[in-house]
DNA sequence: ATTGGCGCCTGAAAGC
DNA sequence: TGCTTTCAGGCGCCAA
């Protein structure tokens, strides 16, 4: 659910906060999300500041003044509250429209000054964790694969990525070892966009040299495009948000095809008609006249 | 070595 | 109306 563009909106919403502030103190009430909190975290955590607030595929990477990184993973319902004193707005996430019961509020990080960052994960999906040294050689990120809107994806890259691979698009699309930051939602998008059917098998993006076939680079300028577009709509969101009754942000009304069964293909000049299926029982969104 | 499937977890929505 | 069941999915793990 958050995937890269929610995470992203979170983290513009969370920089101001967090770039050049100091936790004063770190709440962490229970001991574990999806994986435990690593040993002495709210005290290794205690005085830091930090310097700068970056992502990483679906994660927030924050690095602290002692040369460590704190990771976050949103998980599947996670979401990050900045208030202080009674008052308390979300920077901009996915999460549940009633999720607000305190109960599911795990971590809460007092800033220097005040300013409180609250999280919330009623499923725990989420994870934390205290790096050293570089982040990107932490057993969380170190596996992850090319980042979509970073300077050297493109149609060749992804040709190699996919070469050989009898597996699915779908399944290619959504294996963070691969591409990192992509989950369902925005899979179906893309494919979409680039009119690719899910069940296509990744290999056929490469030609038998290994160069990329012309739907390499439609699929490509598809991520790129469907990315940005859903950040830019976050982004738009986190202004309402503030008052917000907790929607996901602007871009769930963009949608094409996701969660979109049986309504007509949007695609001007096609009839097709949006179809639901179920791999690896997951839903797959999908228009059949279009998506080859 | 890949690739598919399961289960974690909770709340919303659908079903009876 | 109220209870029960299903579904959502990121990701680690297991199995074929």
């Amino acid at each position: 659910m958050p995937e890269l563009p929610e995470v992203e909106t979170v983290r513009r919403g969370l920089a101001p906060v967090f770039e050049g502030g100091r936790f004063s103190r770190v709440e962490v009430r229970r001991p574990d999300l999806r994986v435990p909190f690593p040993p002495g975290f709210a005290r290794r955590l205690k005085g830091r500041s930090v310097t700068k607030l970056a992502r990483r595929a679906k994660y927030l990477v924050a690095t602290l003044d002692d040369g460590a990184s704190l990771l976050i993973h949103l998980g599947m319902s996670g979401s990050l509250r900045i208030g202080r004193g009674i008052e308390e707005e979300r920077p901009g996430t996915f999460h549940h429209p009633r999720s607000k019961d305190s109960a599911h509020d795990h971590v809460v990080f007092h800033m220097e000054g005040g300013t409180r960052v609250t999280f919330n994960d009623p499923r725990r999906f989420g994870l934390m964790d205290l790096v050293r040294g570089d982040p990107e050689a932490s057993p969380h990120l170190a596996g992850l694969g090319a980042e979509p809107l970073g300077e050297t994806f493109d149609a060749a890259l992804l040709a190699r990525l996919f070469a050989g691979r009898a597996s699915p698009l779908k399944a290619a699309l959504l294996d963070q070892r691969l591409i990192a930051g992509l989950g369902n939602i925005y899979v179906a998008e893309a494919l979409w966009r680039a009119r690719l059917a899910p069940a296509r098998a990744a290999g056929t993006l490469a030609t038998a040299t290994g160069r990329p076939a012309a739907a390499a680079g439609r699929l490509v300028t598809a991520i790129r495009g469907v990315l940005e577009d859903a950040i830019a709509a976050g982004g738009s969101s986190l202004r309402d948000h503030v008052q917000a009754d907790g929607s996901l942000g602007d871009f769930q009304h963009a949608f094409a095809v996701y969660d979109r069964e049986g309504a007509p293909c949007p695609r001007p000049g096609c009839r097709g008609t949006i179809l639901r299926t179920v791999t690896s029982g997951r839903s797959t969104f999908a228009c059949s006249a279009c998506q080859r």
